[in-house]
DNA sequence: CTGAAAGCGCTTACAG
DNA sequence: CTGAAAGCGCTTACAG
C-alpha cells in the first residue's frame, strides 16, 4: 500500500494552481492557453503559482474539454508468424528501417505543431484488425496507416468519421496517400540495368501483393524489359513480402528447384534485396559477378551492405513529414490541403547492380555525395 | 465549411448506443467494461448497437473517468544540431535502430495489456527539457526514457508525481532502471582482443560522457587492457557522442593531426563503431589488418558491415520490453517489480576485430546461429 | 440487474 | 478583465 511514490502526492490540477494564485480556474486557463488578454499582474501571479507547483495540464481533461487531443494514431503492421518464418525471433525483420524512419519523419514535423505520435503495430489478416484501428482512432485525432490494413470498405467507413493518411494506399474521397514515384524510380532502375549493364533476363521479386506501389514497381519493371527485348521473370516463384525472409525464401526455393537465376533482380524493397543478397552468397553465388541485385528505398543500411546495395533512394523522412502534414490539415480543416502526394525518387548506383565501388564518403559525411546518382556504365 | 468528410458525420458516443439499445449509459458502459454480469438480453442489445453504429469509446473521456490513459510516454534524445554535423540532414543517424528496436520491444508488449507509446523526441540541453518531459507525461500513465534526458534534481522531482524508468540511467529512490551488463560483455570482449588477438594498444572510443553505460564500458575496458599489460587510450581526443559522425569525427582528427592509431578500438555502441569504419575506410586504413574496430549492441546492420562487425549483443528487444514491464508494475500496483533489471549481453565475433568471416547465415534464417558466440583466436 | 447522478480536470461561452 | 457555470464523454459508487 505505501509504495515508493508518495500516492498522495499525485499531479497538482488546475484547481491547486487557482488557489495558488488566489484566482478562477478560468483565469488560470486563459493565462496558460493565452485567451483574450489577462492583466499583467493576473499572468504573473498564474505563471509563478504554475512555476512553484510543476502544474502541466491533464492530456485527458484537456483533450475531452477543447476536442482536440493532439495526438497522431499510427498504425503499424506487425508481420505474422507465418511471414515471418517459423519459431525465429526474427531480429532482422524486427527492424523494419523504413517504417521507423518514416515515423521519425512523422515524428519531428508533429513536435512543432504540438502534437505526438501514439504508435501501435497490428497484425493484419487479424479478424479484429478494424476494431484495432478502430479503437486507436478513439485515442487520437486523426491516423496515419502505413501498409494496406484496413479494406477499402473498412477504410471507406472509418475515414467518414475520422481523417486518414495512407501511406502505401491510394487516395480515396475520404483519404490521402503519400508515396514516391515508383514508376520513375523503376523506370530509371530498369534502363541502367538493361541499357548500361546490357542484362538480358531481370526479375522482380514482389512485395505484397495488394501493395499499389508493389504492382506499380512490377509494371514498370516489365514494360521497361519486355521494350527493350528483354526477358522479364515474376510471378507466383517470384512473391515475397517486403521481408528480408521473404527474399531468402524465393532464392533458397528456386535453387533447390535447379531452376535458372536470371542475370538481375531487382526487388520490391531494400529489405528483400537483403534477404536475396545473403541467400546468394550462402549458396556460393556471386553478386553481382552471376547475379546483380538491387532494392528500392535506399535505407540507411544499403550502403553499408556487401556489395553496396543499388537502389532507388525515396526520400523516407519526407514521406512521414508530409504525411504528418496532410493529415493535420484535415483534423484542422476538415479536408485535406492535398489528396495525393507523390515525392521524386531517384536512383542510387552502388555495386550490386555491376556498377564499381562507390568510393566517395557516406552521405552523412558530406553535403551532397558526388559520386552517387549519375548512371556509371 | 462543407469539408468532404461530413461534419456530422462524428463518431457516435455511449449516448447514441444507450439510446438505440434501449437502455441507460450505465449499463452500456458495464457491458462493454464486463463489469458485474448484465443479464444476456442486456448484453446482447448493447453488443448489436455497438456493432451497427460501430462504436468505441472516447480515449480522453475514458482516461479522465477511469483515471488510466493506457498510454506510455516515451521520450527519446533528438540530436542537436551541434552533436550532428553542420547543415547535413544526418540520414544516417536519424536512423537510431537501438532506440527504434528497443521500442518495438516495448511496444509488442504493451499491446498484451492495451497500452500504447506515445512517442515524443526532445532535444536534450534544451532550456525546457524539463516541460516538455512534465507535459509528455500529463500525456500517459508513466514514462520511460532513453538517454540521460533530465537532471537528477529534475528526475526526482518529477518521478515523485508519475511513474518513471530508466534505459540508461541508474535506479533511484523513486526511478528503476533497465540495462544491459557492460560489464560482462565489455570484459569478454576486451579479453578477446587482448589474449586471443594479442593487441597491445587499445583506445575507447566513447558516448555521452554521462551516460552510466558508457562509464561502465570505459572503465571494464580500461581495467582489463592495463591487467593485461596492455596501453590504453582514451580521452579527450576520444570522446565521440553515440553517434557515427561522432566516431568518424574523431578519427579525422587523429589522423589530421597525425597521431598514431591504436591497434584496436573499442567503440562505445555499433554507431560509432560505423562511423570509425568509414572513417577509416576513406583514409584507405584496411579494418582489420591495421586497425581493429568492435562496437557494442549488435544492432541488425552490424553483421552486414564490410567488415562484419565483432560487437557486445545486447538483447535489445527484451531491453524495451522489460522496461514496460516495470512501468506497468509500478503503474498498476504503485511500485516497480523491481528496480534494477540486468540482462546478460554476449560477445559476438565476426571479422572486424580480425576474426576469420563469419560462414554461417544470419541469425534470422537459422534457430540458433553456430558460428557465433564462441571465441575463435 | 439496472438507472440516475456525481465526478474526472479541463475549456469556453455567458454574464457581469 | 474576471468568475460562475455548463459541458466534453465516459466510469462508478449509490440506490432501488
Amino acid at each position: 500500500m505505501a509504495g515508493i511514490r508518495d500516492t498522495a502526492n499525485t499531479p497538482p490540477t488546475i484547481y491547486d494552481v487557482a488557489r495558488a494564485a488566489g484566482l478562477s480556474i478560468a483565469s488560470v486557463s486563459r493565462v496558460l492557453n493565452g485567451q483574450r488578454n489577462p492583466r499583467e499582474e493576473t499572468r504573473e501571479r498564474v505563471l509563478q503559482a504554475v512555476a512553484e507547483l510543476g502544474f502541466a495540464p491533464d492530456g485527458a481533461a484537456r483533450a475531452l474539454s477543447a476536442r482536440l487531443k493532439e495526438v497522431v494514431g499510427v498504425a503499424v503492421r506487425r508481420a505474422s508468424l507465418v511471414e515471418a518464418g517459423e519459431g525465429v525471433f526474427a531480429d532482422e525483420d524486427e527492424s523494419l528501417q523504413f517504417p521507423d524512419m518514416i515515423n521519425r519523419g512523422m515524428e519531428v514535423v508533429a513536435q512543432r505543431r504540438g502534437f505526438d505520435l501514439l504508435i501501435r503495430s497490428v497484425e493484419v489478416g487479424d479478424h479484429d484488425t478494424g476494431k484495432r484501428i478502430l479503437s486507436l482512432a478513439r485515442k487520437s485525432d486523426g491516423l496515419i496507416l502505413h501498409d494496406r490494413l484496413l479494406d477499402p470498405a473498412q477504410l471507406a467507413r472509418l475515414s467518414r468519421q475520422v481523417p486518414i493518411v495512407t501511406l502505401a494506399g491510394v487516395p480515396t474521397e475520404t483519404t490521402a496517400n503519400v508515396r514516391g514515384d515508383n514508376r520513375a524510380g523503376m523506370r530509371d532502375l530498369a534502363r541502367h540495368l538493361v541499357r548500361d549493364h546490357g542484362y538480358r533476363t531481370v526479375a522482380y521479386l514482389a512485395g505484397h501483393a495488394d501493395s499499389p506501389d508493389n504492382l506499380a514497381r512490377h509494371e514498370t519493371l516489365e514494360a521497361e524489359v519486355t521494350a527493350a527485348g528483354g526477358t522479364f521473370l515474376a510471378g507466383p516463384d517470384w512473391h515475397g513480402n517486403y521481408m528480408a525472409v521473404g527474399g531468402a525464401r524465393v532464392i533458397d526455393k528456386l535453387i533447390d528447384a535447379r531452376a535458372a537465376l536470371p542475370r538481375a533482380i531487382a526487388c520490391a524493397n531494400d529489405q528483400t534485396a537483403l534477404g536475396v543478397m545473403s541467400a546468394l552468397a550462402a549458396r556460393g553465388i556471386d553478386v553481382p559477378g552471376q547475379v546483380a541485385v538491387c532494392g528500392f528505398d535506399d535505407i540507411p543500411v544499403a550502403r553499408h551492405l556487401r556489395p553496396q546495395l543499388t537502389t532507388v533512394r525515396q526520400p523516407i523522412q519526407e514521406l512521414g513529414a508530409t504525411a504528418f502534414e496532410i493529415l493535420h490539415s484535415m483534423i484542422s480543416n476538415g479536408e485535406p490541403a492535398s489528396r495525393e502526394v507523390v515525392l521524386p525518387t531517384r536512383l542510387i548506383l552502388r555495386e550490386s547492380c555491376g556498377c564499381p565501388p562507390e568510393m566517395a564518403p557516406p552521405a552523412w559525411r558530406t553535403a551532397e555525395p558526388v559520386a552517387e546518382g549519375r548512371p556509371r556504365p
